[in-house]
DNA sequence: TAGTGGTCTAGACCACGAG
DNA sequence: TCGTGGTCTAGACCACTAT
């Protein structure tokens, strides 16, 4: 068939073609690298890049021996980019304000330590701070810094700077979890973010470990206006 | 240096290492493919693929002839997996229950038109439809589907199986958008979910396509304590 | 223009796991 | 057991872009 240019691409896209127009329906063994490589003239190198892209996008599942099957269900998805509060603000053509309303260092209790994933009596950084965007409220974060993991967030007064973005640039993460659902306002978190008592939040709760260490805790309200986007451009 | 077996995997997380311990701090110039190729023993496109991965994940950032430098601040996020909602609620060991409410066929109003991206008057099948948990309400889904995309659409009665099920199974996507927010529940929404009018719900909208042409925009309402979770480890 | 990443090849060996 | 994917190599040419 296709005996033009034949380069991974172009290996991929005529395989998600043929996904997609059932002529390998789900569930469906396609060929084997061996044999895209014949049928496309190409290297079988280049036919494995093309089935494992489309295997990390969920196209196909691979097994040795057992060969490549279409996926029976591709779940809606795409890479999730939390973006940093100050840099959101600005790109929508706000402007960004910042309050910081509690710094303080604690040891763990057990709730704590447990939600964090340190040892009871850990020592640890609270922040509570409000960003704004045009003067209105737009999240409201609250915090814990393991300072095992980042020993100069202690030093950090955070009155300029918010955590979000000083953890951003100078903590790595390799491992994050992020939770997100609804919430209603308490009176505290109402009267910060200027709201009713019971009003609707968005609230995203974020964990990250730095090689199996936990580094931080979050929780973010944002009122109920505020949207998370994410996209998925996978079948590209 | 290392001269040991140094497969793709080891490069990666030799060099992942070094970032992580500063050596490397975000901002700088690492070695170029063919430096770490003698660095550690292997060929140019065993390093390749290890940067390659490395800058997928967005701890570093590579440009042609600029070189591979490590990234000035990784942003937080992960693989985000919506699940279909069944499997979700049987996966946490409750029983599932779905409930038809409402299925008509439409013609696209303008503000319709203009969310789902089709042409004004465009034939709809509007759906709504209740997920529950242990008899408890779970989801509320208010869909709208493309029949032009999903013409299979207009024969399914959706009362057994749920328009989410339906389209994961049978119709294929190649792009996607996610927005994540709160709302206050209307008082219809409050009444299909067994809540108070105005309390706090997570709300998902989803829009998917197919090739560029809309196929479904569907709004997908959770009570409070519902959790969407997104884990990541893009670090191993 | 020259250096860097991007890709391709033809061949090879290995590891997993289905039958 | 042995077919399939997983990975590696040594070399090559190309595309982009900083300088």
């Amino acid at each position: 068939m296709a005996v033009a240019p034949a380069g991974y691409k172009a290996v991929k896209a005529a395989v998600l073609d043929r996904i997609l127009r059932r002529e390998w329906p789900p569930g469906a063994l396609i060929p084997t690298e061996a044999a895209l490589a014949r049928e496309y003239g190409c290297a079988r190198a280049t036919a494995n890049r093309a089935l494992r892209e489309l295997a990390a996008t969920g196209f196909v599942e691979r097994r040795r021996k057992a060969g490549t099957r279409v996926a029976e269900r591709r779940l809606p998805g795409g890479r999730l980019m939390v973006p940093v509060v100050r840099l959101e603000v600005e790109a929508s053509g706000r402007a960004y304000g910042y309050r910081l309303l509690e710094r303080a260092a604690e040891r763990a209790d057990a709730a704590l330590a447990a939600a964090l994933g340190v040892a009871a009596g850990a020592a640890l950084l609270r922040l509570r701070c409000l960003h704004l965007a045009d003067g209105a409220p737009h999240q409201l974060e609250s915090r814990w810094i393991n300072l095992a993991a980042a020993p100069a967030a202690a030093t950090e007064p955070f009155t300029a700077l918010s955590p979000n973005e000083w953890l951003v640039r100078e903590v790595p993460y390799t491992e994050s979890e992020h939770r997100f659902g609804a919430a209603a306002a308490t009176a505290e978190e109402a009267a910060a973010l200027g709201l009713a008592p019971g009003a609707a939040l968005f609230c995203v709760e974020r964990r990250t470990w730095l090689g199996g260490d936990p580094v931080t805790l979050a929780r973010l309200l944002h009122p109920a206006g505020y949207r998370l986007v994410c996209r998925d451009d996978w079948g590209r």
